[in-house]
DNA sequence: CTATTTTATGAAATTTTATTTCATAAAAAA
DNA sequence: TTTTTTATGAAATAAAATTTCATAAAATAG
């Protein structure tokens, strides 16, 4: 029951306000009403606002009550509870049967991307990036990862980016960061340390930022200027979180693929030059 | 077929009008992406105007768009029909579609991981890592995320590993490996020329050589003592592959929980300590 | 305790999306 | 031909979702 919409909702029953409890009990008792039902419908139905109905969808997790309203549907069009349980990995079985179980639970961690990640933000965040001056990636332990990649996709892009692990490299960068630029932090649990200060940094220097980090009300979710979200997954406390980079990375060829298709065209001929100058360089 | 709202669309085909084929194509070829999408978005795809798509519904025997969102999005969760057109992430399509394209690409990216790993391969390189004295990664461009992902990640567990993208870094290094020690190349292609300096200079120095590279005829496969092989997937010449990343990353996952599972209780305790250590630093 | 800030909430305003209406052009029938 | 019917898109309207703003309650600081 762990991934499932309304098995979420129903852990974290004991964490909802009075209103928010209001409305996962109308949820929980008529769930196959729901995806056929307005905010307003709800809001009546469960005695409050309809402000309160969209924001409970944002509280776990979801963008958009249109959103919900489709996850929900196709949940329940599943008669069979899904495998999300993420403890599976814990049991010893043969090497190929956990293969079997990280293929399953990566597919799931992507897919729950789309109920996190809102369209419009996303959409923010192409426009905003299309524009920047230079991007400052950040990220440590395993979202270095995305950080990465990031660096190098929008590299080959053309744009002046910069990365790296080391905190303290990045904060003697910071001085050079002006409000023409574009810092993108990624932390999946929102409270790094070393991210937020970045973070502050930048924005007291003017830069935009865009935040890849889980859905929930961490410091860098609500300082962040652009919310790219990611789902709140396992995290194993023991093996760490495994999924977290996938998502992450799915966010990360998004951007870069919409920014590719913006400006592609003319980057594309130097890159290709570039390549070919490498092959016969080899030769 | 016939029950199903596709069904009914595609055996109807022929009695529908110019109009209303051309909203009905659109929707046959991108069915997963209709449920979160408008009515002006799908008269834009289309090429026809918002009545018209409304009507459609109606045509078809549904009340509303609306609910024919959310009829298609039950349907498409039950049944199990992938697309593999990757040429769909070269259409200038906006943000949001982009998203939603990449996280299908992606998760059928690492769903055919599936059919191209082979289960004694695996069971084979699980048991080699076990007892490795040192674990050297190599890969370079985007095969280097996965490579620093194995190398965090084995690190966690204690083993001595080592990787750099610097070739002639980790060029210096090899006279220092020895028959206990195993090399693990990851390429795409399998062709790339500096990891394949190293897995040849590794095996003249004994060590075992374990390939996370595509299925194919490379250099590279053929030459390994062990293969992990990668699905083909994609590999759009312009914007460049972004699902390796993702499969390789589902190898790298998978032999780290094995490994963890094998040796991972008596590692845990000490990383834990290290862990709380670290908070109460930060405090 | 009191003042201040933060948080939670609903009402109202705004934006987005779905649906209907109406005008028009093409096809069919008279 | 002329009239009628039908199919369609543009524009208008209605409905629904989302955001903004004001306020009251709760938490925190002084």
């Amino acid at each position: 029951m762990a991934g499932t919409l309304l098995g979420r909702i129903n852990e974290q029953y004991n964490q909802f306000s009075e209103t928010e409890k209001k409305v996962s009990t109308y949820i929980l008792n008529h769930a196959e009403l729901i995806p056929n039902m307005t905010t307003n419908e709800l809001a009546t139905k469960a005695g409050v606002s309809e402000a309160s109905v969209i924001r409970f969808a944002k509280k776990i997790g979801i963008g958009s009550f249109k959103t919900f309203k489709i996850s929900l549907a196709q949940e329940l069009a599943v008669k069979e509870d899904y495998i999300t349980d993420f403890s599976i990995l814990q049991k010893k079985d043969s090497p190929y049967e956990m293969f079997q179980k990280v293929v399953h639970v990566n597919k799931n961690a992507i897919e729950s991307t789309m109920e996190s990640l809102d369209k419009k933000e996303l959409e923010k965040a192409v426009d905003t990036l299309k524009n920047a001056r230079k991007i400052v990636f950040f990220g440590i332990g395993g979202s270095s990862i995305a950080a990465t990649d990031a660096l190098n996709k929008f590299a080959k892009l053309g744009f002046e980016v910069e990365f790296n692990t080391d905190f303290h490299y990045m904060l003697s960068r910071m001085p050079f960061v002006n409000e023409l630029d574009v810092f993108v932090a990624i932390s999946m649990s929102g409270e790094t340390k070393d991210v937020l200060e970045l973070t502050r940094i930048a924005q007291k220097k003017g830069a935009k930022v865009i935040a890849i980090t889980n859905m929930n009300k961490s410091p860098l979710y609500k300082e962040a200027d652009i919310r790219l979200a990611t789902p709140v997954v396992e995290k194993d406390f023991r093996i760490g979180s495994i999924t977290s980079r996938m998502t992450q990375l799915t966010i990360v060829d998004t951007l870069y693929i919409c920014i590719f298709n913006l400006i592609g065209e003319k980057v594309l001929d130097e890159y290709q030059e570039a390549r070919d100058y490498v092959i016969t360089l080899r030769r």
